[in-house]
Formats: structure tokens, sequence, C-alpha cells
DNA sequence: GGTCTCATGTAAGTGGTTACATGATTAG
DNA sequence: CTAATCATGTAACCACTTACATGAGACC
């Protein structure tokens, strides 16, 4: 439920229409949650049908009309109940990309280390995104300062892995 | 596939049957990857149709035969590939136990902290579980070690937040 | 005699993805 | 006049979960 939840704190704070929420995912929410297109249309969807958001249709010149969408009362509620579920809870998963690590003994060591610097570039790439974007935004700063955490630790973690390959 | 990696490592360091891996999945590796009973059994059978992994049943006393699996060559040849993918590559998210982060402001003050001291203290369970594990596992160091810093990463996330709110 | 452990799964349902479909508008 | 952008989705499929089913044996 964390995609409804952050798609109802979105529009909590910003009537938003569909496509503009599925911009935001690709440009830089991707970094934090994921959210295919298809499925943030059909949570869209099924939001209303429970009856936490509403929308009205806007229409600019001859375009198709956008459905702007804002939250009710009861998707207030909602999101207050399932947000504080969701802060109280903690889930030890997620972190699963790194089951990959029990393994590395099983490939030689010449080939283990460039795969681990492909690894450590696309984290400092993803980290460098990061970067840029926090700069701007303010009201998910929380967030990204929790992620870049993460981002670091898993940069950390594999430098030390070479670290322990590179002097046996 | 990151399961599907998980389930040939272990099968290929060790001979196992269903019920041992669904227990050292309950036991600690919950800690690190998030397979359930029904996915075990149902990717080992899938695994064995795609000819990754065999099965000879060995019954002890009366009780239900066990169905031990090995490796084969061609599951020994896919493990080698999905590794060396799933190594290279990095997906940013799995982390996205935090978007909730982002609304912490929509909470009043007073009932943030209670939460944020729960979840934190949950994620020292993990730790402290994560630990004593540690201790005794030498195969998944890596593994554990790297899993450690992220719940300190969770840690130190929390506790920042934590003193923002406190010191206005 | 009831409950726990051993050992296997199935059935029903949810949640999500990928690929596809549509059609108008604007920029080069 | 072609390609990208704006705006919505559907259809088919896959992955996974929760709850349920079975049955013997060992323990108290």
């Amino acid at each position: 439920m964390n995609k409804i939840l952050f798609l109802l704190g979105l529009i909590r704070s910003t009537k938003l229409h569909g496509y503009q929420i599925s911009e935001l995912l690709d440009s830089h929410f991707d970094l934090i949650i994921n959210i295919t297109k298809p499925t943030a249309y059909r949570l869209l969807g099924t939001m209303e049908a429970k009856g936490w958001i509403q929308f009205h249709e806007e229409q600019v010149g001859n375009r198709p009309p956008r459905k702007v969408y804002a939250i009710t009362p009861a998707g207030e509620a909602h999101f207050q109940k399932i947000l504080r579920q969701s802060l109280a809870r903690f889930d030890p998963i997620g972190y699963s990309t790194a089951i990959n690590l029990a393994f590395i003994d099983a490939i030689p060591q010449d080939e283990i280390l460039p795969l681990l610097a492909e690894r450590q570039q696309r984290v400092e790439v993803a980290l460098a995104r990061l970067n840029q974007i926090d700069a701007q935004q303010d009201h998910y700063r929380h967030v990204f300062a929790h992620q870049r955490r993460h981002f670091e630790a898993e940069i950390a973690s594999i430098t030390e892995i070479v670290k322990r390959i590179k002097t046996p």
C-alpha cells in the first residue's frame, strides 16, 4: 500500500492529473518508489472508486481532457491511517538487491571486480541524480536524505568487499 | 529473479529439501529476502521443470518422503549467468519502505515521535537478530554485513529526523 | 487425546508488468 | 510531414500471497 500512500500524499499537496503524476515518477520519484504508468492510472481509478479522490475534467485547447484529481475527506482519513501504520512498521526486506553478495565466491576473482565496479558506478549515477534533485526539492527532503544514506551504505559495502578481495 | 538466484545458490552449496529451505527462510534468511513457503515450493517445482535442479526422494521412518534437490549442470550455468547480471545491476528501489517520511508534516508533532520510536525499535530488533545470526554464519558474511549497514543507515535516518523535530 | 513438528502442496485472489491502442497538438 | 509531446487507458500475462488441505509421528 506504499504506492497508494505515495499517490495520496502527492495529490494531497497539489491537485494533479495522471499524466503529471507519471511524469513526476519518471523524472525523479523513480529513485524513491517504483510506480509504472499503467499502475498509476489503475490506482487512480481504484482510489476514485473508493472515494478517496475526486476528479474534474479540464481541457486545454483541443487536447485530450485531463482528469485533475483532488483528495476527499475520506481520502484524507485513509491517508492519515495508513501513514501512521506505515511509519510505525519496519519491513527488513527491500534491500534484497544484495543477496547476490552471498555468492561472489562462485565467480573467479578477476571477473568479480569489473562486475562490482559496474554496480558501484550505477549506484553513483543514481546518487548524483539524487543530489541534483534534492537541491530543488524541499517537501521531500527527508525521503531524499534517507535514500542518500542507503545509496552511500551501498557504496561503502561494495568498496569494503573490493578491499577484502584485493587484500587476501 | 532474485528468489531463484537465492534458491539456486542455497541448493548449490548443500542438497536440501523444501521443508529445510522454508525453515532456513523462517529462521534467519527472512532478514535478507522474502520468500514464503508456498512460493519456495512453487519455485522449486518450476526450477525442476526447467532442468536447473533434480530431486531424489528420501524417506525417514514412516514420515512423508522428502524431495531432496541438487543443482544440475544446466542449473549451474543459469546460476552463473544470473549471478553476473544481478551483481552488475543496481535497482535504486527496494528502499521504498521510507516514502512515508515525505509526509511526517501531515501528523501533529506529539504523535510523530512515538511512531518513529516504534519504527526504530523494530529496526533494532531486526539488527539484534542479524548480529546473533552473523556470528555463526560464514558463507553469507557479506550479505549480512551489507544488511547491517542498511539497518544502521535506517536508524541513523530516524534519529536525525527525531533530532530535527525536537530542535526547531 | 491434543498439539507440535515434519513434509508436501493447492486454490483463490491480489498486485503489478509489458506490450499495445488511440488520437490530437506542437516543434523542427 | 515527421517526430515528439500530451493524455488517456486496455489486455494479457506473470509473480506472489493468504488461506486452506492432508496426514503421519512424536511429545506431554
